[in-house]
RNA sequence: GCCCGCGUAGCUCAGUUUGGAUAGAGCAGCUCCCUUCUAAGGAGAAGGUCGAGGGUUCAAAUCCCUCCGUGGGCACCA
C-alpha cells in the first residue's frame, strides 16, 4: 500500500515505476524504500546519481500521503514514510487477535501430513524436523484463513513392521511392555537386524510374515501385529503431548493397500505399467524422464507407493481438497515424483495440488543415525534433558517460585528451545545436531524470543490499565523501527506460506526481538509519562501480540514470565 | 555414471527464487554495562579469497558454464 504511493509519486516525476522495483534501504538512516535508478539511468545514458537528484527534484509528497520526503543517496531515492502518521493504523493492527491473516486470498482445504514415524522404534532428533515442520507450516496455513487438516501417517504394514512382529514373536512373545512402549519394543528391532547378520533366514521369515498379515490375513499374525503397533503409537502419543502437537486424523498405511492395488490394475489396464517376468508390476516412467518404479511386489504384496496411490485418491475425495501436502525427507523426492506423475497419469487432475515438501536429514557429528542399529538421539531424551537444564535456569533466577510453577514455565522454555532450533533452519539444509547448541538459551534460540515477550509481559504488567494511545508527535528511532518490522508480519506470513517455509518466520521473529531488546534498552516506558507513556504502552502491546501469534505459530508457547 | 540438495567468519546459520548501497546474526574468545521496565539482555572491538575458475552486467554470495568437495536418490526398503 506504502509501495503504491511511492510508486504514485515517482509516476507524478515521469518516472513509470513498479513496486516490484522497490528495494528496501541497506540501511535504516537511508530511508524507508528505496528506488534504485540504474536501469532507468543506462536506458536515458544519464549518471544514477544526477537520474536520482533530476527525479526527487520532481517528486511533491500530497499533503495526506504517508511518506515524509525523498532524498537522494548515490543512485537511490529514498523515501521516508511519515510514521507519526501511519503509526495508529499499524497499531491498530497488530493488535487484532489474527493479525497476519490474509484478506485477499482464496480461502483452501489443506491436509498437511506430517511426522510419519515408523511404529517400530520411538522418533528420534530427525523425526522432529517433519513434525515441527508440518506443525509450523499447518499453523501458518490456518493463520491465513485456511482450513487445515493435520494428518499422520502409520506405515504399519512395511516390511519394517513384519521384521520387529517377526523378532517379538521370537523373543517376546507374551510379554508386556515395560516402560515406555516404543523404546521397549525398539529393542527387538534392534535385536532383529542384530541378528540377521548371522541369520539370512530371518528375512525371510519377515517376509513370509509379511504375507500372511497382508495378503493371507491370518489371524494370528494379524492380532500380534495390530497389537505391537498399537503400543508403538501409545508411545508415539505420550511424545506428542509433550510437544503439545495433536492430528485431526491418522491414516494407516495396512487400510489403504488395496485400494492402492486397484489403482496399480488400472495402471495396468492403461498400460502404463506392465508385469515383469516374476509378476512384479512395473510402472513405466522412463518416458517422462523418470525412473521406473516397482509398484507391487512379485509375492503380490504392495510397497509405500501402492498404498500412497490409494491414500491420496481418498484424501482427496474424501476432504474434497484443494491442496495436500506432505512433509517428508528429501529421501523420498524421487518417490513423491513417481507419485505425482502416477496420479497424473490415473487421471486425477488435482494432482497439481499435490505438494512435497522435502527437507533434509538431521545428522549425528558422527554421521547417520540409525535407528535399526541403536545409534541415534531420540526426541524424548532430548525433550528430558532440555527441561531438566531449563529447569535449573528458572530456579537460579527466581528462587521463590513453587515446584510446580517451576516445572511448568521449565516446560515451556524446553519445548520452545526444541521447536525453534530445528523450524529455524532453511529446510535444504543439513542439520548437525549438537547437544551444546540444543542446550543453549541465549542468542538466536526460541528462549530469546520468548524472553522478549515476558519483558513485553512485565511491563504491561507494572503499567496496570491504562487508555491505548495511537498517536504521537515525535516518533524516535527506536520506535520507528519497532513500528516498521511490527508492520511487515502479515507479508512475512504470506511469504513463509507461499514457499512452505516456516523458518522465514522463525528469522523475523529473531529480528522483531532484536528490535524490542534494542527498544528495551533506550526508551523508557514507564517512567515516560501522559500520552507519550500510553503510546509507547500501546506499541509494547502490539509487540507482545506479534511475538505471540509468531511464536505460535512455530508451536511455541509465549510465557509472561520466566 | 545420471539426477537432486548443500558448500558464506574457528563453530552453527541468515541472505541466493526476484542481481544493487561498507556480505548479516548467534556461539566460542576479548572489552564494557545490573541502586534503572527481569542481564535468558544490551553496547563495542576482532574475526570473511561468500568452495575454485571462467563468463554475463554499470553492478554477482545471488544469473550462466566448467570443475572440486560433501550428503541423498537411481525397480520389488520406506
Amino acid at each position: 500500500m506504502l509501495e503504491e504511493e511511492v510508486v504514485k509519486a515517482l509516476k507524478q516525476a515521469d518516472v513509470e515505476a513498479f513496486v516490484s522495483e522497490l528495494e528496501a534501504p541497506a540501511e535504516a538512516k537511508y530511508g524507508d524504500v528505496a528506488y534504485p535508478c540504474f536501469k532507468l539511468a543506462r536506458q536515458t545514458g544519464k549518471s544514477p546519481n544526477e537520474l536520482a537528484k533530476e527525479i526527487t527534484e520532481k517528486i511533491r509528497i500530497p499533503e495526506k500521503s504517508s511518506l515524509a520526503s525523498a532524498e537522494v543517496v548515490g543512485g537511490y531515492v529514498n523515501f521516508f514514510f511519515d510514521w507519526e502518521k501511519l503509526a495508529g493504523k499499524v497499531l491498530q493492527d497488530a493488535l487484532e487477535k489474527h493479525y497476519g491473516r490474509a484478506e485477499k486470498i482464496k480461502k483452501e482445504k489443506i491436509m498437511v501430513e506430517f511426522s510419519q514415524p515408523n511404529p517400530v522404534h520411538p522418533m528420534h532428533v530427525g523425526h522432529a524436523r517433519t513434525t515441527f515442520l508440518g506443525e509450523s507450516l499447518s499453523n501458518i496455513l490456518e493463520l491465513q484463513g485456511h482450513k487445515v487438516f493435520r494428518t499422520n501417517y502409520m506405515n504399519d504394514v512395511g516390511l519394517q513392521v513384519a521384521k520387529l512382529v517377526t523378532a517379538y514373536n521370537l523373543w517376546g512373545k507374551g510379554k508386556e511392555p515395560k516402560g515406555k512402549p516404543d523404546f521397549w519394543l525398539w529393542q527387538y528391532y534392534v535385536k532383529f537386524h542384530e541378528e540377521s547378520k548371522s541369520n539370512p533366514e530371518l528375512e525371510q521369515q519377515a517376509h513370509e510374515n509379511l504375507k500372511k498379515f497382508e495378503l493371507e490375513k491370518d489371524k494370528a499374525i494379524s492380532k500380534i501385529w495390530k497389537q505391537i503397533t498399537k503400543w508403538c503409537i501409545q508411545g508415539f502419543e505420550e511424545t506428542y503431548k509433550k510437544v503439545g502437537i495433536k492430528f485431526d486424523e491418522y491414516f494407516f498405511e495396512s487400510e489403504f493397500r488395496d485400494d492402492g492395488k486397484k489403482l496399480v490394475d488400472k495402471l495396468l489396464k492403461n498400460n502404463f505399467a506392465h508385469k515383469t517376468d516374476d509378476g512384479a508390476i512395473v510402472a513405466d516412467l522412463e518416458k517422462f524422464g523418470i525412473p521406473s518404479t516397482v509398484i507391487l511386489r512379485s509375492d503380490g504384496t504392495g510397497l509405500y507407493i501402492t498404498s500412497d496411490l490409494g491414500l491420496t485418491a481418498h484424501k482427496f475425495s474424501k476432504y474434497k481438497l484443494n491442496k495436500s501436502i506432505w512433509v517428508v525427507s528429501s529421501q523420498q523426492n524421487l518417490n513423491f515424483k513417481q507419485l505425482f506423475k502416477l496420479l497424473e497419469l490415473l487421471g486425477y487432475s488435482w494432482y497439481k495440488n499435490c505438494f512435497h515438501v522435502s527437507f533434509e536429514h538431521v545428522v549425528l557429528p558422527e554421521g547417520k543415525m540409525s535407528s535399526r542399529e541403536g545409534r541415534a538421539v531420540m526426541l524424548d531424551e532430548v525433550i528430558e534433558a532440555l527441561t531438566k537444564s531449563a529447569l535449573k535456569e528458572v530456579k537460579k533466577r527466581d528462587k521463590k517460585l513453587s515446584e510446580e510453577k517451576a516445572k511448568e514455565i521449565a516446560e515451556k522454555i524446553a519445548i520452545g528451545a526444541l521447536k525453534y532450533s530445528v523450524v529455524r533452519i532453511e529446510p535444504n539444509d543439513q542439520i548437525v545436531f549438537d547437544w551444546n547448541q540444543m542446550l543453549s538459551f541465549t542468542g538466536n534460540t526460541g528462549p530469546y524470543l520468548q524472553y522478549a515477550h515476558t519483558r513485553c509481559a512485565g511491563i504491561l504488567e507494572r503499567s496496570g490499565n491504562f487508555l491505548q494511545e495511537f498517536s504521537v508527535d515525535k516518533i524516535s528511532s527506536e520506535e520507528k523501527n519497532l513500528l516498521k518490522q511490527i508492520m511487515m508480519f502479515p507479508n512475512v506470513i504470506s511469504q513463509s506460506a507461499k514457499e512452505m517455509k516456516p523458518h522465514i518466520v522463525c528469522n523475523y521473529l529473531y529480528e522483531l526481538a532484536t528490535i524490542f531488546n534494542n527498544f528495551y534498552e533506550s526508551v523508557p516506558v514507564l517512567k515516560s509519562e501522559g500520552s507519550m507513556k500510553n503510546f509507547r504502552l500501546t506499541l509494547v502491546q502490539a509487540t507482545k501480540n506479534v511475538l505471540r501469534i509468531g511464536l505460535n505459530l512455530i508451536g511455541v508457547e509465549a510465557p509472561d514470565k520466566m
